[in-house]
RNA sequence: GGGGGAAUUCCCGAGUGGCCAAAGGGGGCAGACUGUAAAUCUGUUGUCAGUGACUUCGGUGGUUCGAAUCCACCUUCCCCCA
């Protein structure tokens, strides 16, 4: 199967501009093909880490693959798929934002060798433009009525866009014609949000240079309610781990809907598709051996196979009851946090950054969500000793929250 | 440039002088049931020294015994006309 069939039987394809151009030139390894990356926020998330992985398919497959790192459309910010402005970042964040995504690009895609990947930042052409000379270069070529017309707005124009973002798609399309003439890159890839602003890449190209550009964008993995994947509560899943543990980020995977398993797997992981279609047929709590290995491979190809291992290891202790805790988020407590030499259990709780206020741990508390060495805690004036933290106090939060508390 | 409207808690949204820490919904958290799933049901959802106190309804001042609510100014956004 050739790489190309390959992303279609995964679900990876959304929409192309034209199928057997671009079927042609990625199976034959041909293609030189850039994704931008605009930098949000510190870390990359899942949504780049789909991205990521496209990039590896298609260089394995011989491709060469651009990095965009978006310096200079970050100044402006993409509307695409936002209901309300974002706010605007300072150059030295987009700098250093810009910095991190590198780093962590390097994990998962080769830069070196003859068809390494080539890396370019946006802040490189956009920044020196000049406001007349782009308005007759390239304005010339847009129709405002056009772009209004674009899914990416169509949202905004109900709350209000403001011109800063409307010229987003000009610079997204003005980056593709940089590189289609400097770098021969002649295709974009990118989210399915972004299928508007490449569309105005390829027309661009086509008005100025009278040259034929593709786009193709890969599917936005949803899960069966619609909503996006990757988030939680608290913001995206992170692939740094300072921001989203190794152990959180497996058991965001870990607990993924039954409907949504199969079709994780099949789009985020490298395993063989005659394997993922022989998990087909799992059903009912079968499914869970599906969800430990999505979790176990995204873990591995995002922290590496030690992390993994640990972070399997340890909800496999927590949740069908193993006794090797010593992967179990941990936190140090010192004599400074004790009073009278003890600790009171919401004090406790707090300190260990379970919840943010006293009061929600009064209401856990009472409402029986708390448990302390497989004993649960019933009453608000429990205290723990320096003796029974130098044994190391096992705290269960509600069904799925784990964490150990010491004393040093 | 002219006219009209809006801003409420994590989000949407009710509230037009005291009965308001503020209806309802969503989301979150917890309990029951389960398979670390989904669905369902129940409780809960500003903070703290918890039968009480304190802070909160875009901002700053004012009126009043008392303001999310009335007045003035400011900020931001939306709509209509140009």
């Amino acid at each position: 199967m050739k790489i190309y069939e390959e992303l279609v039987a995964r679900g990876l394809i959304a929409q192309v501009t034209d199928e057997s151009e671009i079927r042609e030139l990625v199976n034959n390894g041909k293609a030189r093909f850039y994704i931008g990356f605009d930098p949000t926020a510190d870390s990359l998330h899942v949504g780049h880490f789909m991205a990521l992985c496209l990039m590896k398919r298609l260089q394995m497959a011989g491709n060469r693959p651009v990095v965009l790192l978006g310096g200079g459309t970050g100044y402006i910010g993409d509307p695409s798929g936002r209901s309300d402005m974002r706010s605007m970042m300072s150059p030295e964040t987009i700098e250093h934002n810009c910095e991190c995504f590198k780093k962590q690009m390097e994990k998962f895609i080769d830069f070196e060798g003859e068809n390494g990947a080539i890396a370019v930042n946006n802040a490189d052409w956009l920044l020196k433009l000049n406001y007349v000379d782009l308005l007759r270069e390239v304005g010339a070529c847009f129709s405002v009525n056009n772009m209004l017309r674009a899914e990416c707005y169509k949202q905004r124009m109900e709350k209000g866009l403001s011109f800063l973002e409307f010229n987003y798609m000009i610079m997204q399309s003005y980056d593709f014609y940089h590189l289609y003439k400097e770098y021969d890159c002649n295709m974009q890839f990118g989210g399915d949000d972004q299928w508007s602003n490449m569309l105005g890449g390829t027309e661009l190209i086509r008005r100025k240079l009278g040259k034929d550009a593709y786009a193709m964008t890969i599917t936005l993995l949803m899960n069966s309610e619609g909503k996006k994947m990757g988030k939680t509560a608290n913001g995206a899943v992170w692939l740094d781990p300072n921001k989203t543990s190794p152990f959180e980020f497996y058991q965001y995977w870990r607990n993924v809907g039954d409907q949504d398993v199969l079709k994780c797997i099949r789009m985020l992981t490298f395993i063989p598709l005659e394997e993922i279609d022989a998990m087909d047929k799992w059903e009912g709590a079968e499914l869970n051996k599906a969800k430990d290995i999505l979790a176990y491979e995204l873990t591995t190809l995002v922290h590496g196979k030690e992390e993994a291992d640990k972070a399997r290891t340890a909800s496999q202790a927590l949740f069908a009851g193993g006794a090797d805790d010593s992967d179990m988020p941990t936190t140090t407590l010192t004599t400074d946090d004790l009073t009278d030499g003890s600790i009171g259990i919401l004090d406790l709780l707090l300190r260990c950054e379970l919840l943010p206020s006293k009061s929600e741990a009064r209401r856990l508390v009472l409402q029986g969500g708390v448990t302390v060495n497989e004993q649960k805690v019933d009453n608000l004036n429990v205290v723990y000793t320096e003796a029974d933290l130098k044994a190391g106090l096992k705290i269960r939060k509600g069904k799925k929250v784990f964490h150990k508390a010491v004393i040093e």
